[in-house]
DNA sequence: GCGGTTTCTGGGAGCGCTCCCAGGTGTCGG
DNA sequence: CCGACACCTGGGAGCGCTCCCAGAAACCGC
């Protein structure tokens, strides 16, 4: 970025909307932001000359003068080409923006990839952003709690196994799971396992602790647990290797729905069916569970939602308003379908 | 944004880094930009400053006196909602941060939506940004002819329809559904028809004329038209039409798999089998084409390159390279699978 | 009518950087 | 030994805005 992005791009300056409308610098600037104390004839003075001037304000001069960026950070904390397919990620993508719609926030997306995590911070602390919103972490990723203690203001989404104190985000897992599991049991399954997530991720530990606690209030053991890693293949094998250990099994709970779909090929490759012989609730709803073969049970929960809570934290925290929640938990919801 | 935000954020500045150093402004700014003319013992000096102030640069103030942003923005003119879930938007999201890694320049990712189109072209020309890659057109769009014309270096990705002269990237459409009706010829279809995109859309219509081109050279009547709009009840409702408009059809070009996957279950209700008495070939290649009944042989475009490549041109352009091809279109590939 | 308050206005001083220019120091050829 | 030309360095002047302060004007009640 040399020579052409050099060109200062034309365009009226404060000063000449200023001189156009008669007023002072500092009367034009009160417009513009929608301070009080502007009488109504330099106000619209004010706005008839930016109209025929087709003057915008200049963000970076603003921006350094007001020590306020007016944009947010999405920051992605993964792999790139994994998370943009992911229907999590454009859940959340989608209400962040609808959050931000009619505010004058502008959404900055950055993804950090290895190497270049120390770019990553000093961009986000070098002020270019008033806050951010960090999605997706792996098992003890320190990046929230390195960004938080540098003094940015930043909201979490999913709970973070690293740096307490940071504010979160999550959809509550721990019931979501725990309603799953009632229900398998309210169905009157006797012999239920999990494929839990990975061991790494909040989000896998609250899923398994939600269906243990499940199993224990109705007496059952909680021992028939596989893993898996959030794939339709770990969802598939996790599911054989249940079998293997027990037959018997006539109900499991699959922390994510992309896992249950593995899971439901290998029962129905073992000539179980669902729900007769076994009954399967997963998590997430994803729009292919709907259309699973057979539809699938599952826990709703709402990643739009999510990334609204999340984006209302922040601007809450950003517009300095007190009485904000540290974290936040949003419901889940069972959807009876017909896999249990 | 009022209070909190406005906590100036800590940190060390330029001038700091400078008297650690034992050197002047000037001379960090150099290292910091990777000017030349800077001594080994200078630049050795500052990298050591940088290190143990932590200091980082502030983005807004580079800006402001450089004239420069080191940001593009990606817009996508759409409704926020249906395109975020597109797996077009994920594939172009991939390649452009693909080509942007590693270099210093941030993705500002804008939606325009209804009515805000004017803050939208505020921001944009505001100079936050150096350069802006537009997607997801409709119809003949104003947006990109009005921010070329305000100075603002772009990419629209997918040709335009209106404002000739701004540089586009695209899928080669024409050729792309050129290859699909040869092929439908080659394995012996003698009533083909098309499922064509939007009117109102390049892509539709550079489909279209591509199937109609093989249909000319084969000298075969290209009359069998119906239009859809990139739904599958759309490709359905095509569907329906063009088999009563004509039983006979032996092969049908659909110009989306998604509108492909609503034709081939109306092709099934109909007791049609594919592809003995039809063979269907679609455009996109996306992941449902390979698992739909039956895999569908389509053609695949390259959206992560699009991305990339869409990229790569804008921050040539940037980079004031000349020699810049204006528009480039990319090329497609017959996958054959089961369908035809 | 006068102090006190509220409303409104303008100018000055930066925000933290990059650019430009002036000048210093070294190296080389004549 | 001196000019020409590299190389390297520092300071000043902004970039275009917001904030702060001082002060003018309008309004109030007693």
């Amino acid at each position: 970025m040399t020579d052409a992005s050099r060109i200062r791009r034309p365009g009226p300056r404060l000063e000449e909307v200023a001189r156009a409308a008669g007023v002072s610098r500092s009367t034009v600037s009160r417009v513009i932001n929608e301070e009080p104390y502007v009488s109504t004839r330099s106000r619209e003075a004010v706005h008839q000359a930016i109209l025929t001037l087709g003057y915008s304000p200049n963000q970076a001069a603003r921006t350094l003068a007001g020590s306020r960026a007016n944009a947010i950070a999405l920051v992605v904390s993964e792999q790139a080409g994994r998370v943009l397919s992911d229907p999590f990620f454009a859940g959340v993508l989608r209400g962040v923006h609808a959050e931000l719609s009619g505010r004058r926030v502008q959404l900055v997306l950055m993804m950090s990839q290895q190497g270049d995590e120390q770019d990553l911070i000093s961009y986000l602390v070098g002020g270019h952003v008033d806050g951010a919103l960090v999605i997706s972490l792996h098992g003890r990723d320190p990046l929230p709690l390195t960004l938080s203690e540098a003094g940015l203001p930043l909201v979490v989404g999913g709970r973070p196994l690293a740096g307490k104190g940071v504010p979160y985000v999550d959809s509550d897992n721990f019931n979501g799971a725990l309603e799953a599991a009632r229900h398998l049991v309210s169905v009157g399954r006797t012999c239920i396992a999990t494929i839990a997530g990975a061991k790494d991720m909040a989000v896998g530990m609250d899923r398994l602790s939600g269906w243990r606690r499940g199993m224990v209030e109705a007496g059952r053991p909680a021992d028939l647990v596989a893993y898996g890693d959030f794939t339709p293949e770990s969802g598939a094998a996790a599911m054989r290797d249940l079998l293997d250990r027990n037959p018997g099994i006539d109900g499991v709970f699959v922390a994510a729905d992309i896992m249950a779909l593995g899971a439901l090929q290998v029962l129905h490759a073992h000539g179980k069916r669902v729900p007769d012989d076994v009954a399967v609730v997963g998590f997430d709803d994803l729009v292919s569970a709907a259309t699973s073969v057979p539809p699938l049970t599952t826990i709703r929960q709402d990643v739009e939602q999510l990334g609204r809570t999340m984006t209302w934290r922040l601007l809450g925290e950003l517009a300095g308003e007190d009485g904000l929640p540290p974290s936040l938990l949003l419901p889940t919801a069972l959807i009876k379908r017909a896999s249990a």
